[in-house]
DNA sequence: AATAGCATTCAAAGCGATTTCAAATTTTGA
DNA sequence: TCAAAATTTGAAATCGCTTTGAATGCTATT
């Protein structure tokens, strides 16, 4: 069913036809409801493609992903948030995968050239994101899920990952802790840098000194935090306590806690990164986990919403968000023991 | 940077042009490399929307998903299997978020009326899934991951999960366990029935009686899996088994052990349904994760090569495929206590 | 009654690719 | 050497929609 046969079927032309679909005020009241009630009825469905083609814009917001690690839990999330917002649009996503980087620029140059979408969702950038700065150029519109520093006005919604380590490691720092190791992102992602530095700042205001011994640098999955955790155990005098960079990572730090024969909240405190899988509650884990707090699906949604906002003709000098933490004190997290 | 520019360019013309770009073998060898190599030098790539309303084929796979609880750990690794086949196909997934049951069909109707798509992946079917139906009757090419009952062909890939759990209560039986419960996925969905059937199959194979109580019907979020076994292990005489329908209800199971000051593996144990999630391993758990093991990535990957067999012509007829699952034996499984 | 103005409608020209059919050129074979 | 065949190129139609600019019919005004 094309809009020629509904046209015909009509016995109007399509140009009217098109313009009692699409609400243009020229045409006469009682003609589009006619309209309208018939493309109802026979379940006409303008063409993708073709309305794409004429309009030039493409009904989809794109993201990349690197197949082999990035589709975890906190990506379905944050696509859970951007979906939440589009459901209402009529607007898709449109997932690219790829197996490397260089891929991974392609694929971006590939979509902005080919205009299979209108946008992109940009996520864990580098301190110096190249594909920022590529979107720049190719004038591609695009929100950044963090920030970088290219030196030019990108539009982006970050967490105050800085804050919220700095206010956790000062907490463990209150608590009497001393030795407190920080199991964080990989090296050179803006969130983990900025956690770095949280974790840093929170440390030299107290005058406790760094020990390199107690950070590790990776990605979230329990293996290699149980891994780290259990060698950083080893080290005498060992760590009283820990800050897990995700609710993946703290498992493994539990588990490493207890096979060691200690226990959590009491020899050894943990605070976690939670970005809120309602799969995987804090609350509920036993026992129950401090953690820092941030949605990472309401994330999502808000970036959908700044990428309408964006396509709708909002600068993107006015497109900055930073959004506060919240510091949730449970169980897992008590004074340092003696 | 369109064809025409291009074929101008180059002083020859669109047709020979596009000839030249996707291997036609009535050009020149001489002129294709030519061409080939300016359109790389200039960086051209065809309009995504001009060749889909030319050809007909639109480069994408669809996926529905309700946004409010669809977009899970089991979909992410989900989404990653597909990716990886895809991804050099240039071939994206087009993923469409709808809030209810009513909205999903609507947006399967809507996809292939507006042709967004090539081809649908259906997931989590139910027993007579309407869906299905529906996408038959549009004549769009999909392939359900699991199975449903519509008295057509359909293309299917399914793993054998009532052999699986099965293959696990009978082992739990053989370990003297009499009460063993089953934490399993919502009623109507197939992979639920069909695990259901299993259960069944291997109690009343040994004359043990089924009892309701022991049986529980859910969403996977370690939450409600926390409550169902608070709740199973006031019961007198209380289960000393569990079968989890997945990792997540695992985690929660656990967590009720061990709240009730139980030791899993002795006093209770457990059999979870493991998708393989790569930041959630059985085996480094503690006590390590006796499972039904199958791969949800793989299970993308394959789906996806399914698709592209399907669009390249196969027969729907031809396309099922029911894999086995593995029962992996670990320590939260042991011999029923006396 | 003639004209201006308004409300509706339509034919046709795009959007940027592919593809059909025909034309031009070169090669081959007798 | 010349016709036939093969190779290579191009003009124009096509995909299904939007949108421009023109045309139509009707009402209102003088």
């Amino acid at each position: 069913m094309r809009l020629k046969d509904l046209a015909e079927h009509l016995g109007l032309s399509q140009t009217t036809v098109s313009r009692a679909l699409n609400g243009y005020p020229e045409v006469n009241e009682a003609t589009r409801l006619r309209v309208v009630e018939t493309a109802k009825r026979l379940g006409y469905r303008p063409n993708a493609s073709a309305l794409r083609l004429a309009t030039g814009r493409s009904g989809a917001i794109g993201m990349v992903l690197r197949g082999s690690y990035e589709f975890g839990p906190h990506t379905s999330e944050f696509l859970g948030g951007i979906g939440e917002r589009l459901a209402d649009e009529e607007i898709d996503i449109l997932l690219t995968t790829v197996e490397s980087f260089e891929d991974e620029v392609a694929a971006y140059r590939r979509g902005a050239a080919s205009q299979k979408v209108d946008a992109f969702i940009l996520h864990s950038p580098t301190l110096h994101d190249e594909r920022a700065e590529l979107l720049l150029d190719l004038k591609v519109p695009f929100v950044l899920h963090g920030r970088t520093n290219i030196g030019k006005p990108v539009a982006w919604l970050d967490i105050d990952n800085t804050g919220a380590i700095e206010r956790a490691t000062s907490h463990l720092l209150d608590l009497g802790h001393r030795r407190i190791a920080l199991l964080n992102g990989i090296k050179g992602r803006t969130f983990a840098e900025h956690r770095e530095i949280g974790y840093l700042a929170a440390l030299s205001a107290r005058g406790v000194s760094f020990d390199p011994a107690l950070m590790g640098n990776s990605v979230f999955t329990d293996e290699i935090a149980f891994r780290m955790t259990q060698a950083m155990l080893e080290l005498r005098p060992r760590p009283t306590a820990f800050l897990a960079g995700s609710m993946m990572t703290a498992l493994g730090i539990f588990r490493a806690i207890r096979q060691a024969g200690l226990e959590l909240g009491k020899d050894v405190s943990m605070i976690a990164h939670d970005d809120v899988f309602p799969y995987l509650n804090a609350d509920n884990m036993y026992p129950s986990m401090s953690t820092t707090r941030s949605s990472m699906r309401q994330a999502g949604t808000r970036m959908a919403e700044l990428i309408l906002q964006i396509l709708a003709g909002k600068p993107i000098e006015d497109v900055h968000e930073l959004w506060p933490v919240e510091l949730v004190l449970r169980e897992s997290s008590g004074p340092a023991p003696q």
